[in-house]
DNA sequence: AGAATGCTACCGACCGGTCGGTTTGACAGG
DNA sequence: CCTGTCAAACCGACCGGTCGGTAGCATTCT
């Protein structure tokens, strides 16, 4: 293995030890001295890969918003209708609790420094606004298709996006107090009987 | 002024300058000796009322949601059908985005603090419960008074919540990235279009 | 080919500063 | 006099970050 590769490796593993360390116990509660002990690195090669802690978080976020990008773009391209698209895309929610594994509790901590921090708000809040233009551009298709009512596509991706967050923080706050797949699901049913039109083909 | 009086003012001050700072610069961000100095307090006085800085926190938590509870009593008791109080409520959203001044970000502080100390956990879910409960009482009241469809309570209650909380987080991480007081009025409009029945008077 | 040199990855001791929390004692009201 | 209310000095632990140094692969020079 050559030198580049261990290198970049080592990059990575401190990037997964972090990114666990951070949704278990918190970034302020994670040392950095913590994050070198699970990595098998000391500080200065922890600092030879990351100019900061916060760069660690930074990069960590990046990559996981990239990861779904390419997850929205897959899911875009699978029903008929718009109205199916979502319908499909909500019942995939149980699949991304679970499978996210411990690391969606980061979901939470990179809100709350996005309110204190403008370097992390930036990082957060331009992945929401192309969201937001993502299923802005989705209902506007339905729209055209007549699957959908004339209803205002920017408000209602908002309207969305506040739905998904809101189910990811209250499935985060208390996994077991609902089935919140279900929730999901019927309420994804709920919010589309208000803007659905029936198909005459 | 008695002394008793004089400690209770304290402790008061003590709680308020807490909270903003908190909102502002994040509960890990914000020390008991920046507390101190905005409160006119020293080190000493601080821990002569309150036993630890988590202890603030859990606290003012605790004013936070009891003043929560009156509020939403006192909404219960407006209009005439289900359907209508909740639009009566999310007419509310803005009022409580500017009123609640900046301590709203709080909020997300809590939620990110529960999900890694069983204490707050336990102090932030409880109420979330209760306010669950809320809901789907509501809810069944609506379905028994016949304004709205024969709806399972307890998951439109768990649909309504996710939705208050993601308005919450929206309007907290981009507040001016859409106007989150019609995005709730029109949303509510949307689910309950979507549950509520026609009446036939 | 083989020695010399450069460069990247990494080590680990160490730094100044800040953290939440403690201790002691002054002072005022009841 | 005694209790409640604070002030001031102080504590050890720990924090994120620095820095001089080294091991070993890669490249160049002879």
């Amino acid at each position: 293995m050559s030198v580049q590769q261990r290198g970049e490796e080592t990059r990575t593993r401190i990037l997964d030890v972090a990114q666990e360390a951070f949704a278990r116990y918190g970034y302020d509660a994670t040392g950095v001295a913590e994050i070198c002990r699970r990595a098998g690195v000391t500080k200065g090669g922890f600092y030879h890969h990351f100019p900061s802690k916060q760069d660690v978080f930074l990069e960590m976020l990046k990559r996981w918003l990239e990861g779904m990008d390419q997850e929205l773009e897959v899911m875009r391209s699978g029903e008929e209708t718009v109205p199916d698209e979502l319908r499909a895309m909500t019942a995939m929610v149980p699949n991304v609790f679970q499978e996210a594994g411990g690391r969606l509790p980061l979901f939470l901590e990179f809100l709350t420094k996005a309110g204190h921090s403008p370097v992390v708000w930036q990082a957060t809040v331009a992945p929401f606004r192309k969201y937001h233009a993502f299923f802005a551009k989705m209902i506007g298709d339905g729209i055209v298709e007549g699957s959908l009512r004339r209803v205002d596509p920017d408000l209602a991706s908002n309207l969305l996006l506040s739905f998904a967050v809101g189910l990811l923080a209250m499935g985060l706050l208390d996994p077991f107090g609902a089935d919140w797949g279900r929730v999901a699901q019927e309420g994804m049913d709920m919010l589309l009987s208000g803007i659905e039109l029936e198909q005459a083909e």
